[in-house]
DNA sequence: CGGTTTGTTGAGGGCCATCAAGTTGAGTGG
DNA sequence: CCACTCAACTTGATGGCCCTCAACAAACCG
């Protein structure tokens, strides 16, 4: 384990790695300086549903600030280097650190609304192709968009974001590569035109 | 339950009557004294995908304290009869009346997430069985529960909350019902042991 | 009492789950 | 440098859940 002496509030998490677990306390969050990260719940019989994405620039999570309580568990996708932001340093700092999270929690707030009517009212092509352009507009305002913007996530992950089986997301990528709207590297999938993608996802009928 | 009667208005919706339209600016929040209500999204081809449902008791929405702007329109299920909490009016007040909606809001924050699981992961019989487990215990909480719990939902209303058509839900409840899960009091669903029905959504496959 | 909303039921089909084999590639140790 | 291992990806066959279309019944309402 890293035991950073002295001030340092970076902390790293290996992939798989827990960041929280359900039900503990919380007297900190994170900032994501890299890498991905999810919350989600397991289901009795071992499957997974991951209820929200945390992206590279993201605050993870706001609402500890509220109610310095994780109720589900956070899990690192990717390695993570993170900043540690202690929930002492913000609380009586000023407003400015607490309104800043406070937006945040919001933002996911209505991304959870909207992920909903996704999971609800989208085929498995729109969901897919809905989460894709998520991915890319978050990144944007994360400042964190390279050229192409790369998404470093296993199709089980995007699986058990979308709510389908890892052998469908396939089938859909692989459909989503042969028109072109997303390309490989290994096993790496890149979205060249985020702009086409999300023109995608319009229209897409209902899931069933 | 709120004890300064009296002096706050009362409002009356009728059925379909909207509380909130989205982008809307908001000034108050609403205490649902009677009658039921529900944040929506409408898809570019007509369908619905209900985000939120508010039951008696429930306040209506406790984001609003925050963001002073509704995201998503709020429309009534049924007549309803509401108190009107001007925001103005707590906002200087004690931290009691802010902290009870902070509260609300993120137990409806908790709830989002619960149903994403829901959504992504069960099957149409287990979310519904879900919905009307989670419909008791809400109801219950809110001391509200007569004998039996009633559900005065339409099975279209269903059907835009749980993510399917309102042909489906009619063969899951009628089948429900052929088990003596639920009855029927005109078109009004009863859900006579509620333990039952949340037993009932352990263990429920995969839609699709 | 005519129109509208809501519920009910049947037939057929499509989307996606399931099952079952592979193939590929990265990491490891000999 | 090459077996070995394991995770991740790929592909085909089959089937079931739920959508769609359609028609009708029942309840509600002005």
């Amino acid at each position: 384990m890293k035991s950073g002496l002295g001030k340092e509030p970076l902390r790293r998490f290996r992939r798989h790695e827990h960041l929280a677990l359900g039900g503990e306390a919380q007297d900190r969050v994170y900032r994501l300086d890299e890498g991905w990260a999810c919350r989600y719940t397991l289901l009795p019989d071992g499957r997974r549903q991951i209820t929200a994405l945390y992206l590279p620039g993201d605050v993870c999570e706001p609402q500890w600030v509220i109610s310095s309580k994780a109720e589900l568990s956070i899990v690192a996708l990717t390695d993570v280097i993170a900043t540690e932001i202690p929930l002492g340093s913000i609380r009586n700092a000023s407003d400015e650190g607490v309104s800043e999270l406070i937006d945040a929690l919001m933002t996911n707030f209505n991304r959870q609304s909207d992920w909903i009517v996704s999971l609800g009212r989208r085929s498995a092509n729109g969901r897919i192709t809905a989460l894709f352009a998520e991915i890319y507009s978050r990144l944007q305002q994360n400042g964190r968009v390279r050229q192409p913007c790369t998404i470093p996530l296993t199709q089980q992950d995007i699986a058990d974001v979308v709510g389908l089986t890892p052998v469908h997301v396939n089938r859909v990528v692989s459909e989503l590569r042969r028109q072109g709207l997303v390309q490989f590297s290994g096993k790496t999938i890149i979205v060249p035109r985020p702009d086409e993608i999300d023109r995608q996802q319009d229209g897409m009928g209902l899931a069933g």
